[in-house]
DNA sequence: ATACAAGTTCAAGTCGACTTGAAGTCAAGT
DNA sequence: ACTTGACTTCAAGTCGACTTGAACTTGTAT
């Protein structure tokens, strides 16, 4: 496949493909002229990735987590990363939680609500200090791995 | 309470504190000659802040969330962020499940697994452009908000 | 009264994850 | 032969969330 197939099957722009490339996520299987060439199966790895980036891991933690092909994934990583989610769904289900109530609570303040502060007490756990946002550019050109 | 004080019970560093305050996220009550002062509800506050960022909420969206005090809370983007983690926790669950199945199955490679691919189908709904990171920098400064 | 640690402002820097722009290459259609 | 459009490289730009540095001010302790 050629990168604009790539692109189109993955709903990734042809600029993240190739940085990707560069960071060693992803592998052209050689070049017709200067173009890059993809097996069909970095779609499956492009999923992989767009899913470990959707969980919170960052490409490098990815990069660590997926291999070029075959076993020789760390184990041990993977658990670690696997408790890692378990408290980070954790978090956001007391969150999720506590926003239900906020909007359900007539409380004149919330902070005053022992519900609502028992939600966020139990959340308040692991906190982390996190990057950044999550936001509206979903499904970018419409496409879905299915 | 002086910046220090509330950096302390905060766990945050005195730079954020005053660009949280740039931001109007947070309110000093007052100043003390130039230095501003924090009534105690600011620690509410501000767990409250650390809490939607570590769900994944920008600092815009958290503003649109907690207003200067009381209600006029907007319930509608309310319930509209809990359906959102809603979504966010069951792709967490799902990546879970596949990194706990990828230590464990002991399939020459994932990908031929179907119980591995099943597991990426799940998760695979809604997936989203991520911007960023989840690393190590956990509890600076040693504070914890209870 | 003086020192100084801790506060302040404002501009600029950083980091990850991409995106954009300029300038060049090339296969295919007319 | 020539245009065109999709590709290429490489450098620089962007965005959110902070952090850092330089230069300045001030409350408190001596």
């Amino acid at each position: 496949m050629d990168i604009a197939e790539v692109a189109k099957a993955s709903g990734l722009p042809a600029s993240t493909l190739r940085f990707y490339e560069e960071k060693g996520l992803i592998h052209s299987s050689g070049r017709s002229g200067l173009r890059r060439l993809f097996s069909a199966n970095v779609i499956e790895r492009l999923t992989l990735i767009s899913l470990g980036r959707s969980a919170g891991f960052s490409l490098d933690e990815i990069g660590e987590m997926i291999t070029p092909e075959g076993p020789d994934i760390n184990r041990t990583l993977l658990l670690a990363k696997a408790d890692e989610l378990d408290r980070k769904i954790k978090e956001l289900t007391a969150m999720r939680d506590g926003l239900r109530h906020a909007a359900a609570c007539n409380a004149p303040n919330h902070f005053e609500c022992p519900k609502f502060l028992r939600l966020l007490r139990v959340a308040g756990k692991n906190r982390v200090r996190q990057p950044n946002k999550l936001k509206d550019n979903k499904l970018k050109r419409g496409a879905q791995l299915t």
